[in-house]
DNA sequence: CTTGGAAAGTCAACAAGGCTGACATAAAAT
DNA sequence: ATTTTATGTCAGCCTTGTTGACTTTCCAAG
């Protein structure tokens, strides 16, 4: 075990207790993360599962409904619930495939733009916040760490919406 | 990439994309963090709620009910449901108060601790194959940008826990 | 000693958002 | 012509969160 790994490191850094608050720094975190979002969506009708949809079907336009149910990792029964009630109020509109007419590509409308910002400013606001704090190495690190810990198939999402941004 | 490092940088870690894929990376990742623990459960009569109050219990052994109410920030009803099944099942032991007879002092029994070391290690591999992958300074980084993502009253809570451990 | 209030537990009801299974339909693929 | 795929939908169940009302226990202040 005297791997001193890049550099010469002490390896201090994979030790049970570090890895621990590790674990807990991930929980905390993303208590913060979806509390501006969810502090909103409270009173609406909606949830945490439409502001997902809202995100992403925001993040790629004309995505089909298979695409947005890998990317949520929820069933059809789940994602239609939501993707109802979203279309019944005039956020998201989804338009019959013009080359494989099965398909429904899914889109926000302007009313669904319009919340889809207002949650992302709130959110964007707090990460922004924790960027500045923390420092531009400190979120190349973050980065990395969290996509190493993704699995295969998410890091595939992922990276698509990476490209694609 | 022309980053420029710390004091002078170009402040391009602050856009709205970059800040957009810590968020989406955020999501993603929080998946693969859950997947593990949420795998060894399915099956068993616990969910992650359960998974949480064993952790906490585990990591502040004598902990009253109250603070593991204001960790895990869900309401005592709710907290009592996961809390009674796992008395139930002799995972977990409450001892009343020495000082304060009114207290619950939670600890987890042999039987408690027995899960409680097989969820965390399915968990803490995966944290460590990312930390290893990422390497010590990402892990400082990793560390830095989530308290600052914390709300002030949970990154007390973790304080609290990063000195006792 | 009595009373106020905090800590904890309990019961009931409800909602969000997961899940499975079964089934329907249209369109593409074979 | 048949099978497969993409989607939608109905029904029912589970976990885990919520609120509200109420009780018991016990410390502490009057």
């Amino acid at each position: 075990m005297a791997d001193t790994g890049r550099g010469g490191e002490s390896l201090l850094f994979l030790t049970d207790e570090q890895v621990r608050k590790g674990i807990e720094a991930m929980f905390f975190a993303y208590r913060g993360f979806t509390a501006d979002p969810d502090r909103i969506l409270e009173g609406m009708d909606y949830g945490r599962a439409h502001h997902r949809a809202i995100h992403f079907i925001g993040r790629g336009p004309g995505g089909t409904v298979n695409t947005l149910l890998s990317i949520l990792g929820v069933t059809k029964q789940s994602l239609n619930r939501i993707l109802r009630t979203l279309m019944e109020d005039g956020l998201v509109e989804a338009r019959v495939g013009r080359i494989d007419r099965r398909e429904r590509h899914l889109y926000l409308t302007d009313k669904g733009q319009e919340l889809e910002r207002k949650l992302s400013e709130a959110q964007r606001a707090r990460m922004r916040s924790a960027y500045r704090a923390a420092g531009p190495q400190a979120v190349a690190g973050f980065r990395q760490v969290l996509e190493a810990m993704m699995d295969p198939e998410m890091r595939r999402h992922y990276g698509a919406l990476k490209e694609g941004g």
